[in-house]
Parts: C-alpha cells; sequence; structure tokens
DNA sequence: TTGAAAGCGTTACCAT
DNA sequence: ATGGTAACGCTTTCAA
C-alpha cells in the first residue's frame, strides 16, 4: 500500500508521520494548547468563541488527531478503568453471558472494562501487573487472588477490588457463589425421588475442581444423617471415559446421579443409555445450569437452574465501591439455585 | 475495615496514603530517580553497586511500589498492548477457545492482550476510542470497523490492524474466515447423498447474519447448475419455534436440512423427531462445529468440522506486522472445513 | 557510580 | 476570552 503523505508535497517524507498530538493541532488552529483542551473537552467554565472552535475542531479533525489516555490519566490522576482478568476456568455459556452483562452495565455506569488477559501468573505477581494499569476498580473473577494482592491492589489506587467465586478474600468486596446450594438442590431432590445410593460426577478437566468441590459437598450435605450414600465419579469430558464409566454402572450399585452439569449430564445420560442403564428407571440423573439443549435430550434433562447476580446489581455494587473506598467490604451471596424437574429424575 | 497507616504514628494521617512513586522509593533509599528506575529495570548499560541495588529493592519492597504503565508507555512513546476488542457477535465454545488461545499465543510473545469491552458505538467512533489506549496492534473480530476506522488506527500509532471476519478492510491485514465453504461443504454432501430439495436454518438472532448468509450462499454453489432446490428457514433458537417449523414441515416438501450450526441442529433434530419425521429417513441433517453434543444425539449428528486457524500462526502474523508496518497487508483464508459423516444423513 | 534535568501529552490554575 | 506554565510518573542522556 503506497503512503499518501498529507505534509507538504516538497516533503519527501518517507517515515512515518508521527501521531498528532493536541499541540499540533493548536498549531494548526493558531491557538494555545490550553484553548484546544477546552474547546475538544466542551470545558463550560470557560468561554470560548464560536469562531475558534470552529477552527479548533477544523484542525482536529483535519489532523486525524485522538488524544492520548494514558496521557490524560496520568495528568487527571486517575482513570475509570475497571480490569477484569480473564478467567482461569474454562467458563461456559451461562457465565459468558454473564460476563458480557457485566461489561455493557459497567459501561452504561461510564466505566471503560478491560478484561486483561494475564498469561499465567501466580496469584499475587498478577496483581502487580494489574495494578501497573491504575485502575478504578479490579473485578477478579475465581481464584487466584489473595490478601496480599488486595494490598498491592490498593495500595496502588484501586479504589475498589471485587472477587467472584467461592471464598471471600481479606479486604475485597465478595460475591460468593454458593455452589454448595447447587449440590444440596440437586441431592434434595434426588433423596426426595426415593434415590438412596448417589452418585457424583467430578470432572477430570483442571480447574474445575474450585465448582465441583462444593457441589460434592452440597449433596453430602442434603443427604446427611440420612440412609443414603454418596459417591464421586470423577469423568472427563470425552465419550470414551464416559462409556468406561457406564460400563462398570452395575458394580458402583447407584440409582442417581447428579453429573456436575448438563454437559457432562448428558454425556453419562447417553453412555448410561448405550450400556442399557434405564434412566430414569433404573439411575435418575440431574445436570445443572438449566441449557437449552439439556430440554432436548430424552428423557427431558432434570437440571439445577442457576440464577447468577445480576449485572446490574454488580456493577452498582461495583460503583458504590469506587464512591466509597472506605466502606467495610460487602459481602453478598449470589447464585440462585432451584430445581426443574424434567423426565431424567 | 480499620485503616492502618505505616506513616509514622505520630501524624494522624486519616486521608488514604498516595500511591509511592519512584521518588518516593528514591527518596526513602537515599538515591535519585534514575538510579531506583536502573535498578528496578535492571539496565546493563549502567553499574549500580550491589548495596545500593540491595537499599533500592528493599525501599520499593517496603512501599508497596509498583510502577505505572501509563507514565512508563508516555515517556517511552510506545507500549506492547494489543487491543482485541470484544466481539459484537454471540460466540460459541470454539470460537471462545480460540481467543483465550490467541491471548496465550501473544503473552507469549510479550505482548499484552487487553479485550476492550465496546459497549455498542457504531464502528468508527468505536475505532477513536480504541485509538486513545495507543495500541501497538488491534486485533478486530467480525466486522464493526471501516477503512476509516482502520485509518485512524494506524494515524494514532498502531502499527497492525489485523481484522478476523468475512470480509476484507482497506489498509488491515485480514484473516479471512470462509463461510461460504462451510455451506458449500455441507450442500455438496447432502448432494451427494441424493438429496435435493434442501433446506438451509438461518438463525433469527441478531448478529449472525454476518455467518449464516455466506453459509445459506455456499449451499446454494454448491447446487448451482443441479436440479436440486434451497430453502431458507429463519429459526429462533427456542423450542417452540423449533416446534412451529417442524408442524409445517410436510407442507415445506425438504428432504435434508443444514441447520447452520450443531446446536440449531439439535433444536430441530428434536422437534422433527417430536413431529414425526424420520432423521435421516424422511429428512437428512447437518449441523456445523463438530460440538461433543452434537455426537450424543441420536442419531448420531452428521456435522461440518471447522477448522479455526492456529492462535500461534495469528499472534506470529501480528508481530510481524508490528516489526514491519510498512509492508503490504497480508490476506489470510482460514476455516478449513471438513464433512464429518455420522448418522443423521 | 550517581545525580540533575529534559521531555512524553494532558489539563488546571492563574495571568493577561 | 485566551494563553503561559506547571505538574502528573517515568526513563534516559549528559555531566560530574
Amino acid at each position: 500500500m503506497v503512503q499518501i503523505p498529507r505534509t507538504p508535497a516538497s516533503v519527501p517524507s518517507p517515515a512515518p508521520r508521527a501521531v498528532p498530538t493536541s499541540a499540533d493541532v493548536a498549531r494548526l488552529a493558531g491557538v494555545s494548547r490550553a484553548t484546544v483542551s477546552y474547546v475538544l473537552n466542551n470545558a463550560s467554565a470557560v468561554r470560548i468563541s464560536e469562531p475558534t472552535r470552529r477552527r479548533v475542531r477544523e484542525a482536529a479533525e483535519e489532523l486525524g488527531y485522538v488524544p492520548h489516555a494514558a496521557a490524560r490519566s496520568l495528568r487527571a490522576g486517575h482513570s475509570r478503568m475497571v480490569v477484569m482478568p480473564a478467567p482461569t476456568f474454562p467458563v461456559g455459556p451461562l457465565y459468558h453471558r454473564f460476563l458480557g452483562e457485566l461489561q455493557g452495565a459497567l459501561g452504561r455506569l461510564d466505566y471503560t472494562v478491560v478484561q486483561y488477559g494475564t498469561v499465567g501468573l501466580p496469584g499475587d505477581e498478577a496483581a502487580r501487573v494489574w495494578a501497573e494499569l491504575r485502575p478504578v476498580a479490579v473485578l477478579v473473577p475465581g481464584p487466584g487472588l489473595g490478601p496480599q494482592g488486595v494490598q498491592v491492589l490498593k495500595r496502588s489506587g484501586a479504589r475498589a477490588v471485587v472477587t467472584l467465586g467461592t471464598e471471600p478474600v481479606e479486604g475485597a468486596h465478595a460475591l460468593l457463589m454458593d455452589h454448595e446450594a447447587v449440590g444440596d438442590c440437586a441431592g434434595r431432590h434426588l433423596y426426595d425421588r426415593g434415590r438412596r445410593r448417589i452418585g457424583v460426577v467430578v470432572p477430570r478437566e483442571p480447574g474445575l475442581g474450585l465448582f465441583s468441590a462444593p457441589r460434592v459437598r452440597g449433596v453430602r450435605r442434603a443427604v446427611h444423617d440420612s440412609d443414603a450414600t454418596v459417591t464421586e465419579l470423577p469423568l472427563g469430558y470425552d465419550e470414551r471415559d464416559a462409556e468406561r464409566l457406564a460400563a462398570r454402572w452395575d458394580t458402583l450399585g447407584l440409582d442417581a446421579v447428579f453429573a456436575y452439569n448438563d454437559e457432562y449430564a448428558m454425556l453419562l445420560c447417553r453412555a448410561l443409555q448405550d450400556a442399557g442403564v434405564a434412566v430414569p428407571g433404573g439411575t435418575a440423573v440431574v445436570g445443572a445450569d438449566d441449557l437449552m439443549l439439556g430440554r432436548l435430550l430424552r428423557p427431558r434433562l432434570s437440571t439445577v437452574h442457576i440464577e447468577l447476580p445480576s449485572a446490574r446489581d454488580l456493577a452498582e455494587l461495583v460503583d458504590r465501591a469506587v464512591r466509597d473506598p472506605g466502606a467495610a467490604p460487602e459481602r453478598h451471596k449470589v447464585l440462585g439455585a432451584t430445581l426443574v424437574h424434567r423426565e431424567s429424575s
């Protein structure tokens, strides 16, 4: 592609044109840098004549001037950037949608959401890197941030640190996703339907232990002090592993299984049926997440519907925390779990 | 939470402690700011005595000093930030994984990937906002960036602009996802299996037209100059709409359907079966994306396996472009499409 | 081996 | 109504 320089034709200028600054705009418009700033930021405190405004605007347009965010926030001493590290665990469609809505909600409150792709640094190292951006708030999904990290972030000016996970972190606001409730919900349902020997699928995939462990605990809690038993069933997300598990199903002597989520449930369901295990006749199956696809299975999949926190509420929590950084960390239980009974249980 | 000031006990300091700067570190260590910079950046050009180095490091540690990225890149005149706007279309698991790998690959090349959550500005407005961050490269998935936007980005110092979509954009490197090939692959397969009246599902969901339109074109191309017909079938991603479509299936007189992707395929498959249409006996069904879950359907779903570009290759393309910004825009066709024949066709 | 000073692009204060 | 100037935090050249 040929470079077409806008600089006077006499100059050869093979070097790429430098990025225009507000000084360039000022020069072209014949005013001072201050005036440029006033005009472009619609400063109401000072009155600039209309012709001047036009000249400045035209000069900015002609040069293709774009303000330099770093310089601006350096000068201002603060920014409205919210850093959200990319989750380190495989994220389902539910959660994915939630993150999208959250971005939207924060955007509407005039924050700039930046999802930071942390390569794989250990928690408190990562916090340092995020802190270098001097975000006004940090929203951390999952674990990987300790009290140390929170300190680092706050010390470097973050007015709000919010974690979204299963455990609270000292010094940070916490949205606690109560995965035990999910397991409890499933366990209670299966028990009520007369099942007593309950299997619980534990995904082999790394990173999911965070969610699966509390879900297992929830099931155990649900049938605590009863005659029911709970058996953990490691399962990788692939057909062959499901087949292997189904092949030894009889030896396990289970009459129900909570399959971690709908995807694992569908996988296992199919394998069980292929192995000649009747669902729900021989074994009841319950998933979680209430995915559309679970409804398409035969039998239709019973599932734990999970209600994630409202993106708007979370955005407002962040905003509140930013406005009043001194306030005590809030702690909210989120994740409503309700059972949707269909045909597989 | 009680604020515990580290400042001398005599000072009341109810105001939050200011964020430490390199000047604070210098003062505490009893050296100049220059020395601090040298030590903390391991500058090899100058030799600093070991005791001094230690004093500086300890001072930085004690104050919890974290360098200010904005100030640094302002001074340096460039950064290694790669801005990747969040896709505006609903993104499937395939694409999601790809984006994750891409982040990793770029991170390994020492770029800092920042996924920018654009609220919903029209294309070239958005480009301005991205440009304010002065990224060294911009990676735009999907449409929403015109030649204007590319100009804005380049003028503000972006050394590489890469689009990942269906159409090339003037001035930008392009990774062209050939969705026509997906449709072509499906259409050819159905034709070869003797099907002549082919339906193509077109999702009603907004934002998906970008992919569905070329896929339809691909099917048409595959059966061009033959006796086969192609019928577009609008379908929303919900059970009732699928039911409605299935109810009038007989009147459509189709013997095959390419269902846009596996999820729509599963939805439609179930609705067809419920309506008494045999699959593949009466109607053959083909999906796309080769999801695990498609394999679990009965009959197992035939599908178009889609090969996304290698994240490493793309990262290297970006790196190459950054190193040589003057080079002509590269244009690569990506997206290998191969049919996986199972039982539904 | 270390320090002083300039400058990156902005904006807010204080003159004019 | 407009312009000069200083300062934000950092790196780097030059001088000691």
